[in-house]
RNA sequence: AGGCGCGUAGCUCAGUUGGUUAGAGCGCCUGCUUGACAUGCAGGAGGUCGGCGGUUCAAGUCCGCCCGUGCCUACCA
């Protein structure tokens, strides 16, 4: 046996079973095996980086269910991969060009595009090396990239196929625009904030004199892009004016007056200018009263020449200037405060700014519909459930989605532009010449990042082939992912899986919430308060990390990591490692086997319960880990191991490991068949710590064979399942009321300050024959575990006024304590004990006094109140009693 | 403006279909070099379950309102 360390020592250890599960090829999945298939793909990292505390979230839990289901005896697929991220990554690289004085316009497209892959590389590295840290058991032979080339062909064949059905198509709407990546953006990657500015109210002079019309504006600049006034249609105030033509100032075009309904009338002056280049609401507008559209900001967020005298400036300058300009002409009617939502770039947080523009877009309505469907049918469930409605509430009012993005990372657009004759070719190869017979050059945009994600699940099997994978492990069985990503991806994967795998992606969505810092904030790099999941392995191991995230996992909590509870996880893992070296330094010389079990009827009081809870135990964890309740789980395994197994069964066990026999056998084989078992129930939670012991204890040769035969691995090692012949509800109420005397004397102890040293002796009256006959054949346990000399049973103890007795349940405990006890101090402390009871048995008096309780509660319930309020009663009267006797 | 959460011990969180005396970890107090573990052992203190009202024999749990707090969705100039 290795010398084994006090402490566990998880930086020694860890490297080298992710090593060995690697290369035994422990985590892969086998198409050609006779075992159900359990499949998952891992949400795909961005190469941005590294990973944060969120993605190690959401490689636990998944990792747990993969390991879980792996032991259970299933053909499990993780597969795992990572997102190219298109305008996140770009922006992290160029932010280190601009570090270096450098745009990637001074490198150009190719030169830019080399620089990318080699952040990639790097970035890649870094987040595998993570994975392998945290311990996630994916199937790296499978591991894919966005970018990988079956994927793009996957990305191409959908562009092309969704073209030709003519839900792809191109078009110059109003889009959301960054002008610092410049680039359009989907309307999710515009992140609104409120923010409080100005309500600018403008005079618009009426054409031909007759006073003016005043509307109103947060955005002073766009008014040089006005192309009308609108009123309501009923809106008597205007109504003489409709059809009429206001002076737009500062550029003097005549804007028409028109009405429309969208106008309220009661906001502002129920007037409003018209921007139909600028804004979402008045680009309809502009459409349905054939508005000319005036572009007045460019793509660089700079006035245009529209602009006028503005041309040049920066929008917000602008903003500044005329409205100062308009001021001093006397045309600014008022400024109020004004808040409202300001949209921002998801990636930059550059103020967003509505511009017209030629984009490809998904006609998505037809799309969503099967995607609602699905859910409506339940083909796919999410959990919690509450999901489902924002689910489904997104997808019903979903617009369609703009596609192209003005990038220089990610997926070329399959389409091909013939300046000659105009004509747009979209084919999954780059075609010769135009059907014209012209050269033809590739569109220069990109397509949005969760394009290709939008495909993960089945482009990582190889779609657009028919492969093994795909027909065996897609649909995949569970999604486990954060909500943030619901509708970017999770939605986007359903309606696109529906479409082109012909199913579902998933069966199950299992949502996360999000980790917060340990005092509930948001984890951000400005903040400062971002933890580095490597940091924490380091500090406390993968396995008390893993452990912490799985119990605070609770639906619908948000996750705090509180350093109380990483800390108290990573005592529980060093508990384990050292119930484990007690296992092993307390095997006989040589044992090479798990020796089998005799039938638990045959054995002492300690062992059948033991048996009997760790069988329950196997059960509420296979409970728990199917409604995805990790923190109940792992509540369920600390308790257990610590409070049950090792307070309890552990040091009542030990004289049995020193006597010899039968008596020995049966300790060894049993603490050896918990142990193992509970190995096994740990090591979905962690991982390491449990192959490292289990490797050194003696086992079963069938049990977690490798898959190459040659090996052993706890990850292959069957899930305990509940032995129904271990059954043993006897024992579960002898071993409670041992507990229970054990603990009472314990509690005098403590309370009269008997030193550990000092040997005591005690004595049991009353309780009849089954307590005395407990007594009788645990008298040795009771002992070891109250530090008795001796306990004995008695019908009648005569009275002692040095005896401290307790009640425990209906029975007394007297402990003699010569030279201690303090008979007052010892009647207030039967006399604290009596007041409770009388309270509680008050209370019990009252509901059973109330008719209406006895006539319509549960007759169990009152059944129990019942048996509850004699048991109070004899108590009590046992105490008054005591107290009687005592005299003091 | 809608939607979804959350508010339980000093801190971070559990609390199953309503049913005795509301639990855990950390922290705190007392005592312990008990040969697996001081990252330990034993004992203990600490909560009017955000507030008000309702349903019920019975409410931390169900319903309504309010307060506080977080998130998501949304084209109000």
């Amino acid at each position: 046996m290795p010398e084994l360390t006090k402490v566990f020592e998880h930086a020694k250890v860890d490297p080298k079973w992710y090593a060995y599960w690697e290369s035994v090829g422990a985590f892969r999945a086998d198409p050609a095996s006779d075992r159900p298939p359990f499949s998952m793909v891992l949400p795909p990292p961005n190469v941005t980086g590294w990973l944060h505390i969120g993605h190690a979230l959401n490689q636990t839990l998944p990792d747990i269910v993969a390991r879980w289901k792996r032991m259970q005896g299933y053909d499990v697929l993780w597969l795992p991969g990572t997102d190219h991220a298109g305008i996140a990554t770009q922006n992290v690289v160029e932010k280190h060009l601009a570090a270096e004085g450098k745009t990637r316009h001074d490198l150009g497209r190719e030169a830019f595009e080399a620089r990318v892959w080699k952040w990639v590389d790097q970035s890649h590295g870094t987040i595998t090396s993570q994975m392998r840290k945290l311990g996630s058991s994916v199937d790296w032979s499978r591991e894919r990239f966005t970018l990988d080339e079956n994927l793009s062909r996957a990305v191409r064949r959908v562009f092309v196929s969704l073209y030709e059905d003519g839900l792809i198509y191109r078009g110059t709407y109003l889009v959301s625009w960054c002008p610092r990546c410049r680039t359009a953006l989907s309307d999710l990657e515009v992140v609104h904030q409120e923010t409080s500015g100005h309500l600018h109210h403008l005079r618009y002079p009426i054409a031909g004199g007759g006073g003016s019309v005043t509307v109103a504006t947060t955005r002073v600049e766009t008014m040089l892009g006005d192309t009308a006034v609108a009123v309501h249609p009923d809106d008597e105030r205007y109504r003489d004016l409709v059809g009429r033509t206001v002076v737009l100032p500062v550029l003097g075009r005549e804007l028409p007056v028109i009405a429309d309904e969208f106008v309220d009338p009661a906001f502002g002056t129920g007037a409003v200018k018209v921007t139909p280049a600028h804004d979402p609401n008045d680009f309809e507008m502009g459409q349905r009263h054939g508005l000319a559209q005036v572009s007045v900001i460019g793509e660089d967020g700079r006035m245009t020449a529209e602009a006028g005298p503005y041309a040049g400036q920066d929008r917000l300058e602008a903003r500044e200037a005329l409205a100062a300009a308009l001021d001093a002409d006397g045309l600014l009617a008022g400024v109020t405060d004004h808040v409202h939502a300001v949209g921002h770039c998801q990636r930059c947080g550059t103020v967003i700014e509505p511009l017209l523009s030629t984009q490809w877009f998904v006609r998505i309505a037809p799309l969503a519909e099967q995607a609602i469907e699905a859910v409506r049918h339940d083909r796919t469930t999410f959990a919690p459930g509450n999901w489902t409605r924002t689910y489904e509430e997104w997808m019903t009012g979903i617009h369609d989605w703009c596609i192209s993005r003005q990038l220089w990372w990610g997926h070329r657009i399959p389409a091909w532009h013939c300046d000659a004759c105009g004509r747009v070719t979209v084919t999954e190869e780059a075609p010769s010449t135009c059907a014209c017979g012209e050269p033809v050059r590739q569109d220069t945009d990109v397509l949005d990042t969760w394009f290709s994600s939008g495909l993960w699940p089945f482009s990582t099997m190889g779609w657009p082939a028919a492969t093994a994978d795909l027909a065996r492990y897609y649909p995949t069985s569970l999604l486990i992912t954060a909500h943030d990503i619901i509708f970017f991806w999770v939605a986007r994967m359903m309606m696109l899986g529906i479409k082109f795998a012909g199913d579902v992606p998933f069966k199950q969505v299992y949502i996360t919430s999000l980790v917060r810092d340990a005092h509930g904030r948001k984890m951000s790099k400005s903040k400062g308060n971002v933890v580095d999941p490597l940091e924490l392995i380091g500090e406390i191991g993968a396995d008390a990390f893993r452990f912490t995230l799985a119990a605070l996992a609770s639906p619908g909590m948000d996750i705090s990591l509180s350093e109380g509870r990483l800390r108290g996880y990573r005592q529980f893992v060093n508990k384990i490692w050292n119930a484990s070296r007690f296992v092993l330094m307390n095997l006989p010389e040589g044992l090479e086997t798990r020796p089998a079990v005799r039938a638990s009827g045959e054995l002492d009081l300690i062992h059948r319960w033991i048996l009997h809870r760790a069988s329950e135990v196997g059960r509420q964890l296979q409970m728990s880990l199917e409604e995805f309740r990790f923190d109940v789980a792992a509540d369920t395994l600390y308790h257990f191991c610590w409070h049950e197994y090792a307070d309890w069964y552990i040091e009542l066990v030990k004289p049995r490991l020193q006597a010899d026999g039968a008596v020995r056998d049966d300790a060894v084989a049993v603490l050896l068949e918990v142990h193992d078992r509970i190995l096994r129930m740990l090591h979905p939670f962690m991982p390491f710590v449990t192959e490292e012991i289990w490797q050194a204890l003696p086992a079963r040769a069938a049990e977690g064979r490798t898959p190459d035969g040659a090996g052993r691995t706890i990850t292959l090692a069957p899930f305990p399942a509940p032995v129904d012949a271990w059954r043993a509800d006897r024992a579960v109420v002898d071993m409670a009321l041992l507990q229970e005397i054990v603990t009472a004397v314990r509690t005098v102890r403590s309370e009269w300050g008997v030193a550990p040293s000092r040997r005591i002796s005690a004595v049991v009256e009353g309780g009849g024959p089954p307590v005395r006959e407990l007594l009788e054949r645990c008298a040795d346990d009771i002992r070891r575990m109250a530090g008795l000399d001796s306990i004995e049973c008695a019908e009648e103890v005569p009275r002692a006024p040095d005896t401290v007795r307790r009640l425990v349940r209906d029975f007394q405990l007297h402990v003699p304590l010569a030279g201690v006890v303090d008979r007052a101090r010892e009647a207030a402390r039967i006399e604290r004990d009596l007041a409770k009871l009388v309270r509680q048995r008050a209370a019990l008096q009252a509901r059973l006094e109330n008719r209406a309780f006895v006539e319509k509660a549960d007759p169990a319930v009152v059944r129990e109140a019942r048996q509850q309020a004699a048991d109070a009663a004899r108590q009590q009267t046992k105490l008054e009693q005591i107290l009687l006797e005592i005299g003091a």
